[in-house]
DNA sequence: CTCCTTTTATGGTCCAACAATTGACTTGGT
DNA sequence: ACCAAGTCAATTGTTGGACCATAAAAGGAG
């Protein structure tokens, strides 16, 4: 077939004008929908709490098969986007992700990509003087109590609970992060405190001597807060961190000399 | 039926019995899937770039019917813990989570919770000195190359191209971050650079006068970056940003004033 | 009015079938 | 032996329908 051949090669573009042409990716159906609603989600066309259609009406307004619909509020859904409630009167509603699914996110990343203990603390190098410079600053009445109350648990935790101490640690850093009232930086710690948490117990630090060099930066830190003096704040939580690094990094070289 | 009301009523616990039970939350079967999958990835059965069981493998693995194994993938697709494709020897291969994926959750977080541009700054100027420490500690060859092309092309949109200079802004951060080596530090960067990107073209920051005090300050990181030392790099992009969050209060304040 | 039952709209689940995709395999021609 | 085209088979993509489970409103009995 002389012609046919002739005609495809006809339609094959020289190499000089592929370049034009990226990669076609077929989305698949549920990500258009998905995608669509995320729009919408976010033009205000369904604010926070309000009620998408039924799964049947998006069907009907979309021309999808339900299952379709449904995978596509599925990834909705697992973007903290919409909840999902069964039952008469349920449906999808709109919502907003929670700290807490932006810390699940987080921490698969971080797990994804082997992120080392080291570059955790880096990360709350970097954030907690600023976190602390804040709080002090934007702290309510309310915040102030959460972080006595927590702290003196801590005190309590840090005689022999080792395994208390490290939880009530993590709760200060988010409670602190929380009094910061920005809403970026407190996801950010939670999550990062959820992190070092983990990696802490499985490498067993927290020894008697760094719980209580940890309760008394955690006081000198807190009675900044108290005074509302943001910079020493600030100062504090930065000579608090890097002490702390620089003691990480002493064990992690002790333990790795005990393993020869 | 009296009998059978005779028995419900037995089966009624009284009330200071209720306080042990917490609400029990009947999980969907393709989030029982989806854990379960999930932490088999984690937990290192299907390593990267290993492939998932096909669906219907999974199906009778499981019992589950084909759609909740379906919206189950969907769920860790969303989680950006499996690739799907579809022919043969397709499949769901696991992958990790990219920095855009994680970008992206971060950025519907900020929009659902309506972050500010000042908290955007905040975050910024909490990350951006360790960041800039970092990258001249760590800094390769190349990174020190790709920063100076973006830099060259930055002072080039400086001159007129304000839309440009801000794309160019953006890509100046986040190869910097990149160039830290700090996965989690680079994620955040980037994510934070891409937030503020559209809000500065919203509010339509970047005169002429502040692209000149961003380009040099941008130069002098530069420098020490090159030098590779970190401690200047951390101290100017101290300076820098904290220039740069005056000015934009600044600009804010006189923005409000027009207004009125 | 209060409590229980019924109704009913909604998501949850399953099944079966077919379409679309895609890479390996086969075939044929040179 | 090599290359191109066509064929094949396994897998995801999509649809339609049916039924179950759930939960809140509506209705009825006391």
């Amino acid at each position: 077939m002389p012609t046919v051949t002739a005609t495809k090669l006809a339609l094959v573009p020289p190499p000089d004008m592929l370049g034009e042409l990226g990669i076609i990716d077929v989305p698949k159906s549920c990500d258009v929908l998905a995608e669509r609603l995320r729009q919408q989600i976010l033009g205000g066309a369904y604010p926070p709490g309000a009620a998408l259609p039924t799964e049947r009406d998006l069907v009907l307004a979309t021309g999808l098969s339900r299952g379709s619909v449904r995978e596509a509020l599925r990834i909705l859904g697992a973007q903290g986007l919409v909840r999902t409630r069964a039952g008469r009167y349920g449906g999808s509603v709109v919502s907003r992700p929670t700290d807490a699914l932006l810390a699940g996110h987080i921490n698969l990343f971080a797990k994804g990509h082997s992120v080392s203990l080291s570059a955790l603390v880096e990360a709350r190098q970097a954030l907690e003087p600023m976190v602390a410079y804040l709080a002090a600053r934007n702290r309510t009445a309310a915040d102030l109590a959460t972080l006595q109350r927590i702290s003196k648990r801590l005190d309590a935790a840090a005689l022999d609970d080792a395994a208390g101490f490290l939880e009530e640690n993590a709760n200060w850093h988010s409670a602190l992060a929380a009094a910061s009232h920005n809403d970026l930086l407190r996801a950010f710690t939670a999550s990062i405190s959820g992190l070092m948490l983990e990696a802490s117990r499985i490498e067993n630090f927290a020894s008697a001597h760094i719980r209580m060099l940890v309760t008394r930066a955690h006081r000198r830190i807190l009675q900044a807060i108290d005074a509302q003096d943001a910079d020493a704040a600030r100062r504090r939580a930065e000579r608090d961190v890097q002490a702390y690094a620089t003691y990480l990094e002493a064990a992690v070289v002790a333990a790795g000399r005990r393993m020869k």
